[in-house]
DNA sequence: GTCTATAAGAGGATAGAC
DNA sequence: GTCTATCCTCTTATAGAC
Protein backbone atom coordinates (compact mmCIF):
# COMPACT_ATOMS: atom_id res chain seq x y z
CA UNK A 1 0.00 0.00 0.00
CA UNK A 2 2.49 2.07 1.05
CA UNK A 3 4.60 1.41 -1.92
CA UNK A 4 2.11 2.12 -4.44
CA UNK A 5 1.53 5.20 -2.90
CA UNK A 6 5.07 6.29 -3.08
CA UNK A 7 4.88 4.63 -6.87
CA UNK A 8 2.32 7.36 -7.42
CA UNK A 9 3.83 10.29 -6.10
CA UNK A 10 6.85 9.80 -8.26
CA UNK A 11 4.25 9.63 -11.28
CA UNK A 12 2.60 12.46 -9.91
CA UNK A 13 5.77 14.46 -9.84
CA UNK A 14 6.85 13.50 -13.23
CA UNK A 15 3.76 14.97 -14.45
CA UNK A 16 3.95 18.33 -12.40
CA UNK A 17 7.43 18.55 -14.53
CA UNK A 18 5.97 18.22 -17.48
CA UNK A 19 3.43 20.23 -17.45
CA UNK A 20 5.42 22.54 -15.55
CA UNK A 21 8.11 22.52 -18.39
CA UNK A 22 5.01 22.71 -21.08
CA UNK A 23 3.89 25.43 -18.98
CA UNK A 24 6.65 27.82 -19.31
CA UNK A 25 6.98 27.05 -23.51
CA UNK A 26 3.69 28.22 -23.92
CA UNK A 27 4.46 31.40 -22.35
CA UNK A 28 7.47 31.89 -24.24
CA UNK A 29 6.59 30.67 -27.77
CA UNK A 30 2.64 29.87 -27.51
CA UNK A 31 1.03 26.59 -28.74
CA UNK A 32 1.47 26.47 -32.41
CA UNK A 33 5.33 26.93 -31.97
CA UNK A 34 6.06 25.10 -28.94
CA UNK A 35 6.80 21.10 -30.25
CA UNK A 36 6.16 18.18 -27.99
CA UNK A 37 9.91 16.99 -28.57
CA UNK A 38 10.76 20.20 -26.93
CA UNK A 39 8.54 19.97 -23.96
CA UNK A 40 10.51 16.25 -23.90
CA UNK A 41 13.62 17.44 -24.09
CA UNK A 42 12.74 20.10 -21.54
CA UNK A 43 11.98 17.43 -19.31
CA UNK A 44 14.28 14.92 -19.74
CA UNK A 45 11.91 12.52 -21.22
CA UNK A 46 11.49 10.51 -24.28
CA UNK A 47 8.87 11.79 -26.10
CA UNK A 48 6.81 8.41 -25.71
CA UNK A 49 6.70 9.08 -22.61
CA UNK A 50 5.07 12.00 -22.32
CA UNK A 51 2.78 10.32 -24.47
CA UNK A 52 2.05 7.77 -21.88
CA UNK A 53 1.11 11.25 -20.00
CA UNK A 54 -1.42 13.22 -21.94
CA UNK A 55 -2.43 11.69 -25.00
CA UNK A 56 -1.94 14.52 -27.28
CA UNK A 57 -0.43 18.35 -27.88
CA UNK A 58 -3.97 19.68 -27.08
CA UNK A 59 -4.15 17.41 -23.58
CA UNK A 60 -0.74 18.81 -22.54
CA UNK A 61 -2.11 22.20 -23.55
CA UNK A 62 -4.89 21.95 -21.17
CA UNK A 63 -3.08 20.68 -18.52
CA UNK A 64 -1.09 23.92 -18.31
CA UNK A 65 -4.22 25.88 -17.91
CA UNK A 66 -5.53 24.32 -15.62
CA UNK A 67 -2.52 24.53 -13.50
CA UNK A 68 -2.63 28.18 -13.88
CA UNK A 69 -6.08 27.50 -13.28
CA UNK A 70 -5.60 26.28 -9.84
CA UNK A 71 -3.23 28.77 -9.07
CA UNK A 72 -5.13 31.68 -9.81
CA UNK A 73 -8.34 30.38 -7.77
CA UNK A 74 -5.83 29.46 -4.98
CA UNK A 75 -4.62 33.28 -4.93
CA UNK A 76 -8.38 34.42 -4.89
CA UNK A 77 -9.38 32.39 -2.45
CA UNK A 78 -6.40 33.52 0.20
CA UNK A 79 -7.64 37.15 -0.81
CA UNK A 80 -11.40 36.44 -0.02
CA UNK A 81 -10.28 35.02 3.37
CA UNK A 82 -7.30 37.08 4.76
CA UNK A 83 -8.40 40.66 3.40
CA UNK A 84 -11.41 43.24 3.62
CA UNK A 85 -10.58 45.26 0.77
CA UNK A 86 -13.37 46.90 -1.24
CA UNK A 87 -14.35 44.27 -4.43
CA UNK A 88 -12.68 46.84 -7.26
CA UNK A 89 -9.76 46.04 -4.68
CA UNK A 90 -9.59 42.68 -4.62
CA UNK A 91 -9.76 42.54 -8.53
CA UNK A 92 -7.17 44.88 -9.14
CA UNK A 93 -5.05 42.58 -6.76
CA UNK A 94 -6.19 39.79 -9.28
CA UNK A 95 -5.06 41.65 -11.87
CA UNK A 96 -1.78 42.42 -10.57
CA UNK A 97 -1.22 38.95 -9.93
CA UNK A 98 -2.01 37.82 -13.61
CA UNK A 99 0.80 40.42 -14.22
CA UNK A 100 3.13 38.98 -12.56
CA UNK A 101 2.67 35.55 -13.45
CA UNK A 102 3.24 36.84 -16.90
CA UNK A 103 6.32 38.80 -16.07
CA UNK A 104 7.57 35.56 -14.84
CA UNK A 105 7.05 33.61 -18.23
CA UNK A 106 4.59 31.39 -16.54
CA UNK A 107 1.14 32.74 -18.44
CA UNK A 108 0.43 30.24 -21.11
CA UNK A 109 -0.96 32.45 -23.64
CA UNK A 110 -2.74 29.95 -26.33
CA UNK A 111 -3.95 31.62 -29.67
CA UNK A 112 -7.65 32.00 -29.66
CA UNK A 113 -7.69 31.52 -33.51
CA UNK A 114 -6.24 27.99 -33.40
CA UNK A 115 -9.77 26.11 -34.12
CA UNK A 116 -8.26 22.45 -33.41
CA UNK A 117 -6.57 23.68 -30.10
CA UNK A 118 -10.30 25.52 -29.02
CA UNK A 119 -12.35 23.06 -29.99
CA UNK A 120 -10.05 20.63 -27.52
CA UNK A 121 -10.46 23.22 -25.10
CA UNK A 122 -14.41 23.49 -24.69
CA UNK A 123 -14.44 19.88 -24.67
CA UNK A 124 -12.49 19.23 -21.72
CA UNK A 125 -14.96 18.93 -19.21
CA UNK A 126 -11.84 19.54 -16.38
CA UNK A 127 -10.87 22.91 -17.80
CA UNK A 128 -14.09 24.06 -18.20
CA UNK A 129 -14.69 23.88 -14.40
CA UNK A 130 -11.89 25.46 -13.58
CA UNK A 131 -12.52 28.44 -16.19
CA UNK A 132 -16.08 28.86 -14.78
CA UNK A 133 -14.73 28.70 -11.11
CA UNK A 134 -12.64 31.36 -11.58
CA UNK A 135 -15.59 33.46 -13.82
CA UNK A 136 -17.69 32.90 -11.21
CA UNK A 137 -15.46 34.49 -8.10
CA UNK A 138 -14.48 36.94 -10.53
CA UNK A 139 -18.21 37.56 -11.65
CA UNK A 140 -18.90 37.92 -8.28
CA UNK A 141 -16.53 40.80 -7.30
CA UNK A 142 -17.61 42.20 -10.67
CA UNK A 143 -21.32 42.47 -9.46
CA UNK A 144 -20.11 43.88 -6.22
CA UNK A 145 -18.30 46.89 -7.75
CA UNK A 146 -20.56 47.59 -9.94
CA UNK A 147 -23.29 47.87 -7.73
CA UNK A 148 -20.67 50.26 -5.53
CA UNK A 149 -20.32 52.29 -8.45
CA UNK A 150 -16.75 51.56 -8.07
CA UNK A 151 -16.53 49.90 -11.81
CA UNK A 152 -18.69 51.22 -14.70
CA UNK A 153 -22.23 50.20 -14.03
CA UNK A 154 -22.78 50.91 -17.74
CA UNK A 155 -20.75 48.09 -18.89
CA UNK A 156 -21.86 44.42 -19.21
CA UNK A 157 -20.41 42.33 -16.82
CA UNK A 158 -18.96 39.91 -18.88
CA UNK A 159 -16.48 42.91 -20.82
CA UNK A 160 -15.40 43.13 -17.18
CA UNK A 161 -14.77 39.48 -17.49
CA UNK A 162 -13.31 38.92 -20.84
CA UNK A 163 -11.15 42.35 -20.47
CA UNK A 164 -9.61 40.64 -17.43
CA UNK A 165 -8.94 37.61 -18.78
CA UNK A 166 -7.04 39.27 -21.80
CA UNK A 167 -4.74 41.65 -19.68
CA UNK A 168 -3.76 38.57 -17.75
CA UNK A 169 -1.98 37.86 -21.77
CA UNK A 170 -2.14 41.33 -23.25
CA UNK A 171 1.28 41.55 -25.58
CA UNK A 172 1.54 45.38 -24.21
CA UNK A 173 3.16 44.04 -21.40
CA UNK A 174 6.14 42.17 -23.50
CA UNK A 175 6.47 44.82 -25.78
CA UNK A 176 7.29 47.82 -22.69
CA UNK A 177 9.53 44.58 -20.83
CA UNK A 178 11.39 44.15 -24.32
CA UNK A 179 12.01 48.55 -24.22
CA UNK A 180 13.95 47.81 -21.36
CA UNK A 181 12.98 51.51 -19.93
CA UNK A 182 11.06 50.15 -17.15
CA UNK A 183 10.85 48.03 -14.26
CA UNK A 184 8.80 45.30 -13.35
CA UNK A 185 6.73 46.99 -10.45
CA UNK A 186 6.24 50.58 -13.00
CA UNK A 187 5.02 47.83 -16.09
CA UNK A 188 2.80 46.73 -13.68
CA UNK A 189 1.48 49.78 -11.99
CA UNK A 190 0.82 51.58 -15.48
CA UNK A 191 -1.24 48.53 -16.74
CA UNK A 192 -3.05 48.56 -14.15
CA UNK A 193 -3.75 51.90 -14.84
CA UNK A 194 -4.85 51.54 -18.33
CA UNK A 195 -6.44 48.54 -17.56
CA UNK A 196 -9.37 50.31 -14.76
CA UNK A 197 -8.59 53.71 -15.43
CA UNK A 198 -8.32 53.76 -19.45
CA UNK A 199 -5.79 55.87 -21.44
CA UNK A 200 -7.57 59.15 -20.58
CA UNK A 201 -6.99 58.16 -16.60
CA UNK A 202 -8.87 58.69 -13.55
CA UNK A 203 -8.88 62.45 -13.35
CA UNK A 204 -11.84 63.95 -14.76
CA UNK A 205 -14.26 66.52 -14.67
CA UNK A 206 -16.66 65.39 -17.21
CA UNK B 1 5.51 50.22 -73.62
CA UNK B 2 1.73 50.18 -73.39
CA UNK B 3 1.78 46.92 -73.52
CA UNK B 4 4.26 46.75 -71.03
CA UNK B 5 2.59 48.58 -68.99
CA UNK B 6 -0.75 46.51 -68.79
CA UNK B 7 0.76 43.28 -68.28
CA UNK B 8 2.43 45.01 -65.45
CA UNK B 9 -0.76 45.81 -64.22
CA UNK B 10 -1.59 42.33 -64.47
CA UNK B 11 0.76 41.25 -62.60
CA UNK B 12 -0.11 44.29 -59.54
CA UNK B 13 -3.64 43.02 -59.78
CA UNK B 14 -2.56 39.27 -59.15
CA UNK B 15 -0.11 40.09 -56.06
CA UNK B 16 -3.15 42.68 -54.84
CA UNK B 17 -5.43 39.37 -54.98
CA UNK B 18 -2.88 37.12 -52.90
CA UNK B 19 -1.98 39.66 -50.81
CA UNK B 20 -5.51 40.21 -49.95
CA UNK B 21 -6.37 36.73 -49.58
CA UNK B 22 -3.27 36.28 -47.23
CA UNK B 23 -4.73 39.42 -45.32
CA UNK B 24 -8.12 37.72 -44.27
CA UNK B 25 -6.67 33.96 -43.42
CA UNK B 26 -4.15 35.60 -41.50
CA UNK B 27 -6.95 36.97 -39.90
CA UNK B 28 -8.84 34.06 -39.06
CA UNK B 29 -6.43 31.69 -38.56
CA UNK B 30 -3.18 33.61 -37.49
CA UNK B 31 0.20 33.02 -39.25
CA UNK B 32 1.37 29.75 -37.57
CA UNK B 33 -1.96 27.95 -38.44
CA UNK B 34 -2.17 29.64 -42.26
CA UNK B 35 -0.61 27.62 -44.89
CA UNK B 36 1.04 28.90 -48.36
CA UNK B 37 -1.59 26.19 -50.29
CA UNK B 38 -3.91 27.60 -48.70
CA UNK B 39 -3.38 31.26 -49.95
CA UNK B 40 -2.95 29.86 -53.13
CA UNK B 41 -5.58 27.92 -53.20
CA UNK B 42 -7.89 30.55 -51.99
CA UNK B 43 -6.77 32.88 -55.15
CA UNK B 44 -7.03 29.98 -57.63
CA UNK B 45 -2.79 29.96 -58.55
CA UNK B 46 0.04 27.45 -57.98
CA UNK B 47 2.01 27.50 -54.80
CA UNK B 48 4.90 27.93 -57.33
CA UNK B 49 3.11 30.82 -58.67
CA UNK B 50 2.58 32.43 -55.71
CA UNK B 51 6.13 31.64 -54.47
CA UNK B 52 7.17 33.86 -57.56
CA UNK B 53 5.75 36.65 -55.88
CA UNK B 54 7.04 36.41 -52.50
CA UNK B 55 9.84 34.39 -51.81
CA UNK B 56 8.78 32.84 -47.79
CA UNK B 57 5.77 33.22 -46.10
CA UNK B 58 7.02 35.43 -43.68
CA UNK B 59 7.33 38.07 -46.86
CA UNK B 60 4.01 37.17 -47.33
CA UNK B 61 2.66 38.47 -43.85
CA UNK B 62 4.90 41.40 -44.22
CA UNK B 63 2.98 42.31 -47.35
CA UNK B 64 -0.33 41.59 -45.54
CA UNK B 65 0.75 44.24 -42.49
CA UNK B 66 1.87 46.88 -44.92
CA UNK B 67 -1.65 46.13 -47.05
CA UNK B 68 -3.21 47.12 -43.59
CA UNK B 69 -1.20 49.77 -42.27
CA UNK B 70 -1.72 51.64 -45.71
CA UNK B 71 -5.16 51.53 -45.41
CA UNK B 72 -4.35 52.97 -42.05
CA UNK B 73 -2.10 55.48 -42.80
CA UNK B 74 -4.49 56.63 -45.89
CA UNK B 75 -7.50 56.91 -43.12
CA UNK B 76 -5.61 59.00 -40.99
CA UNK B 77 -4.40 61.13 -43.67
CA UNK B 78 -7.84 61.66 -44.14
CA UNK B 79 -9.11 62.26 -40.70
CA UNK B 80 -6.45 65.06 -40.32
CA UNK B 81 -7.23 66.87 -44.09
CA UNK B 82 -10.99 66.61 -43.53
CA UNK B 83 -11.78 66.90 -39.94
CA UNK B 84 -11.30 69.80 -37.23
CA UNK B 85 -11.89 67.48 -34.30
CA UNK B 86 -9.16 67.62 -31.09
CA UNK B 87 -6.02 65.14 -30.74
CA UNK B 88 -8.35 63.01 -28.61
CA UNK B 89 -11.14 62.11 -31.19
CA UNK B 90 -8.96 61.85 -33.75
CA UNK B 91 -7.35 59.25 -31.80
CA UNK B 92 -10.46 57.67 -30.78
CA UNK B 93 -11.67 57.71 -34.57
CA UNK B 94 -8.36 55.43 -35.29
CA UNK B 95 -9.13 53.24 -32.58
CA UNK B 96 -13.40 53.08 -34.04
CA UNK B 97 -11.08 51.81 -37.31
CA UNK B 98 -9.15 49.07 -36.54
CA UNK B 99 -11.93 47.90 -34.41
CA UNK B 100 -13.98 47.96 -37.89
CA UNK B 101 -11.17 46.40 -39.78
CA UNK B 102 -11.10 43.72 -36.99
CA UNK B 103 -14.85 42.80 -37.21
CA UNK B 104 -14.46 42.46 -40.84
CA UNK B 105 -12.00 40.02 -40.77
CA UNK B 106 -10.00 41.99 -42.11
CA UNK B 107 -7.22 42.66 -39.23
CA UNK B 108 -4.03 39.96 -39.40
CA UNK B 109 -3.21 39.79 -36.11
CA UNK B 110 0.59 38.01 -36.13
CA UNK B 111 1.50 35.84 -33.21
CA UNK B 112 3.79 38.23 -31.03
CA UNK B 113 5.48 35.54 -29.80
CA UNK B 114 6.81 33.58 -32.99
CA UNK B 115 10.20 34.21 -33.49
CA UNK B 116 11.11 33.64 -36.93
CA UNK B 117 8.47 35.95 -38.17
CA UNK B 118 9.79 38.98 -35.57
CA UNK B 119 12.96 38.09 -36.80
CA UNK B 120 11.83 38.65 -40.83
CA UNK B 121 9.61 41.69 -39.88
CA UNK B 122 12.40 43.26 -37.88
CA UNK B 123 14.65 43.22 -40.81
CA UNK B 124 11.92 44.00 -42.99
CA UNK B 125 12.54 47.92 -44.30
CA UNK B 126 9.45 48.76 -46.27
CA UNK B 127 7.37 47.15 -43.45
CA UNK B 128 9.26 49.12 -40.71
CA UNK B 129 9.01 52.51 -42.87
CA UNK B 130 4.86 52.07 -42.72
CA UNK B 131 4.87 51.34 -38.70
CA UNK B 132 6.87 54.52 -38.29
CA UNK B 133 4.98 56.14 -40.26
CA UNK B 134 1.88 55.46 -38.41
CA UNK B 135 3.48 55.56 -35.37
CA UNK B 136 4.57 59.16 -36.08
CA UNK B 137 1.09 59.88 -36.93
CA UNK B 138 -0.34 58.68 -34.14
CA UNK B 139 2.52 60.23 -31.67
CA UNK B 140 1.52 63.41 -32.99
CA UNK B 141 -2.28 63.06 -31.81
CA UNK B 142 -0.83 61.58 -28.64
CA UNK B 143 1.69 64.12 -27.45
CA UNK B 144 -1.11 66.93 -28.35
CA UNK B 145 -3.68 64.99 -26.04
CA UNK B 146 -1.65 65.01 -23.02
CA UNK B 147 -0.71 68.04 -23.45
CA UNK B 148 -4.08 69.15 -23.38
CA UNK B 149 -5.24 66.48 -20.54
CA UNK B 150 -7.07 64.89 -23.02
CA UNK B 151 -4.81 61.86 -22.27
CA UNK B 152 -3.00 60.69 -18.71
CA UNK B 153 -0.14 63.14 -18.61
CA UNK B 154 1.52 60.71 -16.28
CA UNK B 155 1.48 57.86 -18.93
CA UNK B 156 4.20 56.96 -20.95
CA UNK B 157 3.92 57.84 -24.74
CA UNK B 158 4.91 54.74 -25.65
CA UNK B 159 2.22 53.04 -23.72
CA UNK B 160 -0.55 54.79 -25.34
CA UNK B 161 0.97 53.88 -28.91
CA UNK B 162 1.71 49.94 -27.72
CA UNK B 163 -1.97 49.85 -26.60
CA UNK B 164 -3.60 51.87 -29.65
CA UNK B 165 -2.27 48.68 -31.46
CA UNK B 166 -2.81 45.95 -29.49
CA UNK B 167 -6.61 47.08 -28.96
CA UNK B 168 -6.52 46.90 -32.55
CA UNK B 169 -6.12 42.84 -31.95
CA UNK B 170 -7.88 42.74 -28.84
CA UNK B 171 -9.17 39.19 -28.66
CA UNK B 172 -12.10 40.65 -26.36
CA UNK B 173 -13.50 42.08 -29.51
CA UNK B 174 -13.84 38.54 -30.79
CA UNK B 175 -15.44 37.10 -27.87
CA UNK B 176 -18.19 39.16 -27.72
CA UNK B 177 -19.08 38.94 -31.12
CA UNK B 178 -18.75 35.15 -30.65
CA UNK B 179 -21.29 35.63 -28.04
CA UNK B 180 -23.73 36.78 -30.01
CA UNK B 181 -25.60 39.37 -27.93
CA UNK B 182 -24.30 42.71 -28.78
CA UNK B 183 -24.49 44.24 -32.08
CA UNK B 184 -20.72 45.38 -34.14
CA UNK B 185 -21.73 49.27 -33.07
CA UNK B 186 -22.43 48.12 -29.55
CA UNK B 187 -19.32 46.02 -29.45
CA UNK B 188 -17.05 48.57 -31.27
CA UNK B 189 -18.59 51.78 -28.65
CA UNK B 190 -18.09 49.35 -25.38
CA UNK B 191 -14.32 48.40 -26.51
CA UNK B 192 -13.86 52.57 -26.92
CA UNK B 193 -15.14 52.42 -23.60
CA UNK B 194 -13.00 50.28 -21.89
CA UNK B 195 -9.98 51.61 -24.00
CA UNK B 196 -10.20 55.28 -23.08
CA UNK B 197 -12.35 55.72 -19.81
CA UNK B 198 -11.21 51.54 -18.49
CA UNK B 199 -13.52 49.30 -16.29
CA UNK B 200 -14.03 51.84 -13.98
CA UNK B 201 -15.30 54.22 -16.32
CA UNK B 202 -15.61 58.28 -17.23
CA UNK B 203 -17.57 59.58 -14.15
CA UNK B 204 -15.24 59.99 -11.13
CA UNK B 205 -14.77 62.14 -8.19
CA UNK B 206 -11.98 61.15 -6.78
C1' DG C 1 5.20 33.47 -64.70
C1' DT C 2 2.32 29.59 -64.54
C1' DC C 3 1.84 24.93 -64.05
C1' DT C 4 2.81 19.70 -62.22
C1' DA C 5 5.59 17.11 -59.51
C1' DT C 6 8.67 16.50 -55.91
C1' DA C 7 12.36 17.29 -52.71
C1' DA C 8 13.43 18.02 -47.87
C1' DG C 9 12.34 18.16 -43.37
C1' DA C 10 9.59 19.11 -39.29
C1' DG C 11 6.44 17.42 -36.03
C1' DG C 12 2.55 14.63 -33.94
C1' DA C 13 1.85 10.15 -32.68
C1' DT C 14 2.88 5.05 -32.14
C1' DA C 15 5.25 0.10 -32.10
C1' DG C 16 7.58 -2.91 -29.59
C1' DA C 17 11.54 -4.21 -26.57
C1' DC C 18 12.68 -3.88 -21.75
C1' DG D 1 6.02 3.50 -17.96
C1' DT D 2 10.31 4.33 -20.09
C1' DC D 3 13.15 3.89 -23.83
C1' DT D 4 14.74 3.71 -29.19
C1' DA D 5 13.29 3.69 -33.60
C1' DT D 6 9.96 4.55 -36.84
C1' DC D 7 5.65 5.86 -39.28
C1' DC D 8 3.10 9.17 -41.65
C1' DT D 9 1.12 13.36 -42.56
C1' DC D 10 1.54 18.06 -43.39
C1' DT D 11 4.14 22.09 -44.97
C1' DT D 12 7.68 24.97 -46.85
C1' DA D 13 10.12 25.52 -50.78
C1' DT D 14 12.01 24.35 -55.39
C1' DA D 15 12.95 21.91 -60.12
C1' DG D 16 11.90 21.85 -64.62
C1' DA D 17 8.60 21.70 -68.56
C1' DC D 18 5.76 25.00 -71.15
Amino acid sequence: MAKVSFREQVLQAREDAIVESANRLLAEKGFDVMTVDEVAADVGIAKASLYKHFTSKEELAAAAMIRVLDRALAFIVTLDTTTRASAIEQLKAVARWTMQVQLAGEMPSLPAQNSALRAALVAHKVYLDRLMAVSERLGTWIAEAQRAGQLNPRLPPEVMLYTLFARACDPVLGLLKASGQHSDDEIIETLLSTCFDGLCGPDRRT
